[in-house]
DNA sequence: CAGTATGTTGCGTATTACGCAACATATCTG
DNA sequence: CAGATATGTTGCGTAATACGCAACATACTG
C-alpha cells in the first residue's frame, strides 16, 4: 500500500502496477522484454507476467507478429478514438466560455490533423452584431492562421519541409506565408511570445489571435483562440486579446497535468 | 481470481476491473459517476472507488471542472500518442512486405488525418527498374487516391459533406472525382467490395489499389495497398491485386481483435 | 552439447483488496 | 425549509488474492 501523503486515499497496488506496464511499454520506441519490465516494477518476473499478461488478454498489450515482447495493443486504441474530442472538449468548453466572454468575440479550440486544423469547439460572441462565426468541424490550413501556426510553433524547418514539402505554400490573401523559412521563423516567434496572430493570411477582413495548449510534457495538444473582424481587432487590442487567450491556455494546459 | 478456461493463465483480478472502469468510461459520452462504476463492477462502492481514484491519480481518469463523475484523463493521450504510428506500423510491417513481394509493386499502409491520408510505412517494389516511389510521411487527398477512399469508405453524402464542405473537390486529373454524390456513390462501391481503386485519378501515370483494415468494431483505422505505372497494371491485374490486398487487411485486421 | 537467460505455470501463504460501517456532502421531496 | 435519501469518501479488520519460490518450457550462446 503506497502512501504518498497521509492525507490522500491510498492506491490499489496491482492496478497502480499494471499502469506502469502500460507507461512503460508505450514510451519505448522498441518491443518491450518481460524481462525489461521486471526490472521496472522490481517485483518477481511471474507477478510481471501474471500482469502484463492480463494487460494482453484485454487488448490494452500485443505481441508484434508472435513475438514475445509487448507493444500496445488495439484496446488502447479503442480508448485513444474516444478520448480525442469530447473529453478535451468537455475540459475546455467553459474556458472557451470564459476567453469570449472577456474578448467579446467568437472563440475556437483547435486541434492538429495532418497540414490542418480542425476547430473542434467554438463559443460565439456575445452582444455583437457583426462576428466571425462558428466554424466547429470546419479544416483550416495550419500555416496561415493562428490557430494553426499555434499548432506548428514548435516546428522548425526540417520539420515544416516534411510536413508541408518542398513546394511553396499557397497563397490564401496578399499577406500569406508562402515560403517554409518564413514560417519557420514566424513559429520560433510564437513559440518565444507563447501566442500567435493571423494578421489577414488566410481571410482578408480577419483577424485572429491563439496560443498553444500543452500537456505535462510540454507537447501542443490544441491551441485555442479568438477570431474578429479587422476593424475590431487593431494591433493595440489585439496585443491584450493574445495575452487574454495565453492566460487561459495555460490554465487549461495545468489542468492537464496529473 | 477469473478462469476463463483451464489452461490459460488467470488474470490479475484488480488489474482487469482498472481496465473495466477504463473501458466503461470511454465508451460512455456522458461524465460516468461512480455508482454508474458501482453497478457495472457488481462489487462494493468503496472498492469502485478506490480503482477509479487510483486511475485518477494517474491521470487516466479525470473530474471535468471539478465535478464528481469521470472522464478519461490526460494519461490515455498521451498512450494513445506514442500508439498511433509506431505500433501499428509494427504490426503491419510483415504484411506490408508480403503484399509487396506477391504483387511486385510499392506497398503502401496509410492512415486518415482530416481531409488527408498519411502514408505511414511503405515497403518498395522488387525487381522493377520503374516504380513508385516510398512516399511515407507524405499526405494525401483521401478523395482522389485508392488508400484515401478506402480510408473514408464507411461515410455518407452527410459525411462527406461535413469533412470536405460544400464546394466541388479539386481536381487533379480529368478523371478526378470532384463531387460529393459520386465520391459517396465510390465510397459505397469501396465498402461492398472491400477494396479501393484509384485510375489516375490523382497521378495521370499511375494506377494504386486499396482496402481497408478494420479493428474489432468494424471501424477502418488504416489501409493497405500498393501503387504502380499505369502500364503494368491493366484493369485483369488490378482486380487480382485489390484481392490480393485485401486478403492482406484482412489477417491485418483479424490481428487487432484481442 | 551444456549452461544460461527468459518466459510460463503450480502452489502455499503473506499481503493486499475487499466489504462493512461511519462520516461527509449533495440532492430530492413534501 | 427540514428531513430523508443518494452518493462520494475514509477507517478498519479479515477474507481473498497477488505474490514469491520453485519447477518446467523454450530460446540463445559459446
Amino acid at each position: 500500500m503506497q502512501k504518498k501523503a497521509a492525507l490522500e486515499t491510498p492506491s490499489i497496488q496491482s492496478l497502480g502496477r499494471g499502469l506502469s506496464i502500460l507507461e512503460a511499454v508505450a514510451q519505448s520506441s522498441e518491443p518491450v522484454p518481460l524481462r525489461n519490465l521486471t526490472t521496472l516494477l522490481g517485483i518477481d518476473r511471474s507477478s510481471v507476467f501474471r500482469l502484463a499478461n492480463t494487460l494482453k488478454q484485454r487488448g490494452f498489450l500485443a505481441h508484434p507478429n508472435g513475438r514475445k515482447e509487448y507493444v500496445l495493443g488495439p484496446s488502447v486504441w479503442r480508448l485513444s478514438r474516444k478520448y480525442g474530442r469530447s473529453t478535451l472538449v468537455t475540459f475546455c468548453h467553459e474556458h472557451l466560455k470564459r476567453l469570449a466572454a472577456k474578448t467579446g468575440e467568437t472563440a475556437h479550440l483547435a486541434v492538429r490533423e495532418g497540414t490542418q486544423a480542425l476547430f473542434i469547439d467554438h463559443h460565439a460572441a456575445t452582444d455583437q452584431v457583426v462576428a466571425v462565426s462558428g466554424r466547429t468541424g470546419d479544416f483550416m490550413p495550419l500555416y496561415c492562421t493562428a490557430h494553426g501556426k499555434a499548432l506548428i510553433a514548435d516546428l522548425e524547418v526540417a520539420e515544416l519541409t516534411a510536413l508541408f514539402g518542398d513546394a511553396p505554400l499557397q497563397a490564401h490573401t496578399k499577406r500569406t506565408i508562402v515560403s517554409i523559412d518564413r514560417l519557420a521563423e514566424a513559429c520560433a516567434l510564437v513559440s518565444a511570445k507563447g501566442f500567435a496572430t493571423d494578421d489577414r493570411e488566410f481571410l482578408e477582413e480577419v483577424r485572429c489571435v491563439a496560443a498553444p495548449i500543452r500537456d505535462r510534457d510540454g507537447a501542443i495538444v490544441a491551441s485555442i483562440g479568438i477570431s474578429a473582424p479587422l476593424t475590431r481587432l487593431p494591433k493595440k487590442r489585439c496585443l491584450i486579446a493574445a495575452r487574454q487567450a495565453s492566460d487561459i491556455a495555460r490554465a487549461i494546459s495545468a489542468s492537464l497535468m496529473p
